[in-house]
DNA sequence: GCTGTAGGATTACATGTGTAATCTTAGTTG
DNA sequence: CAACTAAGATTACACATGTAATCCTACAGC
């Protein structure tokens, strides 16, 4: 089962794999650079990721130290794979070539597509 | 105000996009192949996307004749810089470098990325 | 013409989500 | 040591979503 993570949780997810153990505080702070989030919202968001399993905490004196549960590599991945399999039929060349139709492919994206594709053709010929 | 479209009901809008206009028996049939929706679901589905503006209908006799108000590309293309734009800082290589490290490349991925990188370079020189 | 029916409109209802406010309690402070 | 406070736990509440069931009504058939 699951439980997807919702856009505002992964806000909350993202600010922590920026760093931790970290507490609640901090990444209250840290999403203050950007949202105005209230901080009885981030830490309900918090709470609802630990039920969620997606993190977790050790307890800290009074405060708990929370660290995720999951890789964000992991997370981008699958959460890649879901969009590219829903619209895209699963081929990942098609959602490029949206980018490329809407001029949204940089010179950067290219150098490192460019380099990614040589890489691949070497451990798969 | 973007109001988002669902999971189920872009199952409803793909189904339309196949082929169009469609009535809302069309639709429902179509969508029997794969999934195992009541008729009422698939009805509710298809009013949302109405009351949302994705799609429209004409009224022919007793039933409607549905139609998309918004093109799959256009669609397509906006949810996937929402997503790129969230989990990968606006840039789309590493998001097919994730693709590329867990194996999920094809050879057709590869040959077209090749393909509409060379017609992005004769196009951006 | 009256009745059943097929379509859409309206209503339902549990659970999820965004966004907090209030409650509880263990330390901190005077 | 009594009162305050800060942290997490619990509760709130409107709106969205998944998944239909019921209502209403214009035609199709007897």
């Amino acid at each position: 089962m699951t439980t997807d993570i919702t856009k505002t949780e992964y806000e909350v997810l993202d600010a922590l794999w920026e760093h931790y153990p970290a507490s609640a505080n901090d990444i209250i702070q840290r999403l203050n650079q950007n949202k105005q989030w209230h901080d009885k919202t981030v830490k309900t968001l918090l709470s609802r990721l630990v039920k969620k399993q997606v993190i977790d905490f050790d307890k800290q004196q009074r405060s708990y130290l929370y660290f995720p549960l999951v890789e964000r590599s992991t997370y981008t991945q699958k959460e890649s794979k879901s969009l590219v399999s829903r619209l895209f039929g699963g081929k990942v060349a098609p959602l490029v070539a949206g980018f490329a139709n809407s001029d949204s492919l940089s010179k950067e994206d290219v150098a490192e597509l460019k380099s990614l594709i040589k890489k691949w053709e070497q451990d798969n010929d």
